[in-house]
DNA sequence: GTCTATAGAACGATAGAC
DNA sequence: GTCTATCGTTCTATAGAC
């Protein structure tokens, strides 16, 4: 089943990574032979592209659009939380954050798009708050949503070492000393 | 010669990552023959075992006593900067954090070391600091510390992506923050 | 210290039967 | 949709000559 062999795709990836992961062990984790796993990924980059598209669907960082100020960085919060319950997500994205960083490897558009469209969600974010008048007009805009997109993946590393971090908790603390430096009495 | 090829093996690894970098690549790279990179690395963990010896020992975030508030902080931006004139460390760094966090990688240990040795000087520096009344009772140090390595993390994957981000300023901004919020009058 | 030669296994991918 | 069979390649590691 395409499905069986998609699930053992991304377990294998996420703890190994995806080089050093074969057609063979996704096959044999699958309860398939290596030509039937072909059958349905004709080839390594076709079932990491299915990863990685299932990874995007079961993300949901998506843009969303709300009048809250810094609704933005409250919902990467909740994210934190909710990714505190979902270790393979979590170290199937630092595992190809990790390898793709090289500009030859085949992951490495997908994590170009994803750094962009988190970025831009956060930028879009501060700036019309600061058209509302909630964050300051001198809030440095590109250190703020890229110090909170380090945060959030570095965050991670950390709790895949040390289950006991409290991701969320470390985040909401950032958040809320970035709300007090850069909003304003409005909030 | 032993020492090229630990800058040939340097050179890939940060490029590609350890699982997809054969011995054969090395050897090459190096210009001796694979039995010839044998001699002297008799395997592919000992090549790894030198090359982390020798990021180690290029990476200068040492334990070091200062007086001064905040110093190990100042200290990180400090190796921010530098580490913007040099993309093979910050590479390598990256593709091991991305590939060790497995538990069963041959630089898990390594990377555990790493942290637990990171954070253990930014949390012994934040409690000197409340002893001296120059940081605040109330901080909280396992946020703070945490952090603080989050930022110098996710900030090297992003200036990978992009070498136009100036992680320094970023993490100026974000320490400057820090102090703040959880410093005292006294500084 | 570097080489040739080679072992023995694992790799990704394909062809064709059922 | 899954299989057997197999191709050609690449892998790590070892033995032994120079």
């Amino acid at each position: 089943m395409r499905e069986a062999a998609l699930r053992a795709a991304i377990e294998l990836i996420a703890q190994q990574g995806y080089a050093a992961t074969s057609m063979a062990q996704v096959a044999a984790a699958a309860g398939i032979s290596p030509s039937g796993l072909a059958h349905h990924f004709p080839s390594k980059n076709a079932l990491l592209g299915a990863v990685l598209d299932h990874r995007d669907a079961e993300d949901t960082f998506v843009r969303e659009r709300s009048h809250e100020p810094w609704s933005a960085f409250d919902h990467m919060v909740h994210v934190a939380r909710r990714n505190m319950g979902r270790r393979r997500l979590v170290a199937l994205y630092m595992t190809m954050i990790g390898e793709a960083v090289a500009p030859e490897h085949p992951a490495h558009a997908w994590m170009v798009r994803h750094y962009a469209d988190v970025l831009d969600t956060l930028r879009d974010q501060l700036r019309a708050d600061q058209q509302r008048g909630t964050v300051r007009e001198d809030a440095p805009v590109e250190a703020i949503a890229r110090s909170m997109v380090s945060l959030m993946d570095g965050l991670q590393v950390q709790w895949l070492l040390d289950e006991s971090v409290d991701m969320a908790a470390v985040l909401a603390e950032s958040v809320a000393a970035m709300k007090r430096t850069w909003g304003t009495e409005l909030v």
